[in-house]
DNA sequence: GGATTTGAGCAAAAGGTTTTCCCACTTCCG
DNA sequence: CGGAAGTGGGAAAACCTTTTGCTCAAATCC
């Protein structure tokens, strides 16, 4: 079916151009001055035979295979999707390939994929991982490694929100609209949650007032729903809720008006990711812009840098977030 | 910095093991039975040295890479996103990497980016392209090829939803609530369009209605809010609104409302898509499941099975698209 | 018991490129 | 005119694996 055309080999520009082998190579790579003649020849002979420099010859000498690996949890989770997408844009304007992976598999399935894709690539891009700080510095050590939204520190360059301060900022705002009870939705226990929590504990430690904690038990919209319940009709019910991520805040947002209370009026809830589409839900979501195509973007820039043997840059490389004010937290009636 | 830890090769392993290369080769790939004196010797050292093959050698022998590339219009569209994730599922599970690559370059750097690609891939996924059908066939008869959300015809194998039928239901469920102007919003002039076109236009004819149709000026929810004024303050304002898709449609929506029109009673509007939070917004949009994520997975199964030799399956390949009707077309007031 | 089959294991080629070193020739200088 | 310095170009090794015969010895057959 389909006729595998023969491609041409640096052989067939060499012998059509008359020259030798390393000489076709040499003015094809401009790594040696050659007479006019000579240069002129390769260079029509090549363009003749529609010559493609066949890479995985040229990986096994050179050692560089112009591709970088992305490795990301979970691609669906349109958070991710952003990550991809800035990446993407820098790579390909710097002319590298991108080699996506997904790490649904935990532990040692992961183990295994980085041994198996570290051959492939000249540098990886984790897009957080199950993986530990310390095994996360281990594959650093092997090769250029950049990490996403996690700083694993030990010297491993990581871009990052500074989730803290903001999440501090987010509760902040909540307390300064008269909210006492201020409840944190806890994500999956990943970097970033640990980050937004302590954001959040530090503004209600600073206004002296005490937390109270719960855990989304699944992912997404779902696990925001299943939690609104105990948490509403609870001895001890918030007035407002800043949950690990939009889609949790929006499953919490939308159980809650099912129960009959109102948002913000209630409860003010806030979210963090800033997903297209939450300025229009109803109420308007406030939440957090993490700028994720950005991150993806300096995470794979700061990677090609250190490929492309320009030094390391500072780590962790900051990429600001900004609060997002909108309905759902609304103003508190005095 | 990174130490490049050496990694050992096949000859380290036949040296360990004391067999020839041959046989190391051998044993490894399964390809031929030896004393289990032998293949328990290979299979130690090799776990011993943490052995694993070079790809990129492996590859310049068999001739197969073990990696598809992936070509995607414009990864920020959510539309697309959902396809690699559909894709790399299947991928994934069937132990080939995935090589992304967008194709925001029209044109000549779309050629030269096939070009490029081609000895790095065992086959090519196509997520719409700025190609001709006739490019495509030619790309498609020089490696194994299957086409997303488009069908180039001649023997090109495709996944699609059957678009035309689907609009036809749509927009028959708007004429059977009593709507008389049906406009239609066209976006960017792809495949996708043109049979949800037609299938519009089916409808609209069977009912013995004319067409009214408009084209978005731009990509997503500008372009349906840069729409709105002209058709609802035009001499014939349209009573119900069929948008290309569903950005365009919460566009032309919002900017709708804005206006002073209500969403349905007014002018009822539907999209496409079935982006995620559509039914949160509000009123919910009434919209087209596409099931972007299983053309993706249907797609990359066809590749895989082309590549794997198992035959080339009927094309094309038609993913069961659904309606969804919300309140954004109501039900009209009889 | 000699001829033939079987079987285990290996040597060597092939795949396409980059790079190092070397050769032959010209030019320059003393 | 003899040697040194410079220059344009090429031969061959290296990268790591798969695969195709092939050899040599043991087992089988008549």
């Amino acid at each position: 079916m389909t006729t595998s055309l023969k491609t041409s080999t640096l052989k067939d520009v060499a012998h059509e151009a008359g020259v030798s082998l390393a000489t076709a190579s040499q003015v094809l790579n401009g790594r040696k001055r050659y007479s006019p003649d000579v240069e002129a020849r390769v260079a029509a002979a090549a363009e003749r035979l529609a010559y493609q420099p066949n890479p995985h010859a040229r990986t096994m000498i050179t050692g560089r295979t112009n591709t970088v690996g992305l490795v990301i949890l979970d691609i669906s989770n349109p958070f991710f999707s952003a990550i991809i997408n800035g990446a993407n844009q820098e790579s390909t304007r710097r002319g590298f390939n991108l080699l996506l992976a997904d790490a649904q598999v935990r532990g040692e399935r992961e183990h295994a994929l980085h041994h198996t894709l570290a051959p492939s690539i000249d540098g990886l891009l984790l897009g957080s991982s199950t993986l530990t700080d310390d095994e996360i510095t281990v594959l650093a050590r092997r090769q250029p490694t950049v990490v996403i939204a996690r700083d694993p520190g030990q010297g491993v360059i990581s871009v990052i929100n500074d989730a803290r301060n903001t999440h501090a900022q987010l509760t902040r705002h909540l307390i300064g609209l008269g909210c006492r009870r201020v409840a944190y939705l806890n994500g999956p226990p990943l970097w970033t949650n640990r980050e937004r929590r302590q954001g959040y504990l530090d503004a209600l430690n600073e206004a002296g007032l005490p937390p109270l904690e719960a855990t989304l038990p699944m992912l997404y919209q779902e696990g925001g729903a299943a939690v609104a319940p105990e948490l509403l009709f609870g001895p001890d019910p918030p007035d407002a809720v800043v949950a690990f991520d939009d889609l949790a805040a929006i499953g919490f947002m939308t159980m809650a008006r099912q129960l009959g209370f109102r948002v913000p009026e209630d409860v003010a809830v806030a979210g963090a990711g800033n997903l297209p589409l939450t300025d229009l839900i109803q109420p308007s979501l406030t939440t957090v812009d993490t700028d994720t195509f950005e991150l993806g973007r300096r995470a794979m820039q700061a990677l090609l840098d250190g490929i492309e043997g320009q030094g390391a840059p500072q780590s962790p490389i900051i990429v600001k977030a900004r609060l997002v004010i909108r309905a759902s937290t609304g103003r508190k009636a005095p």
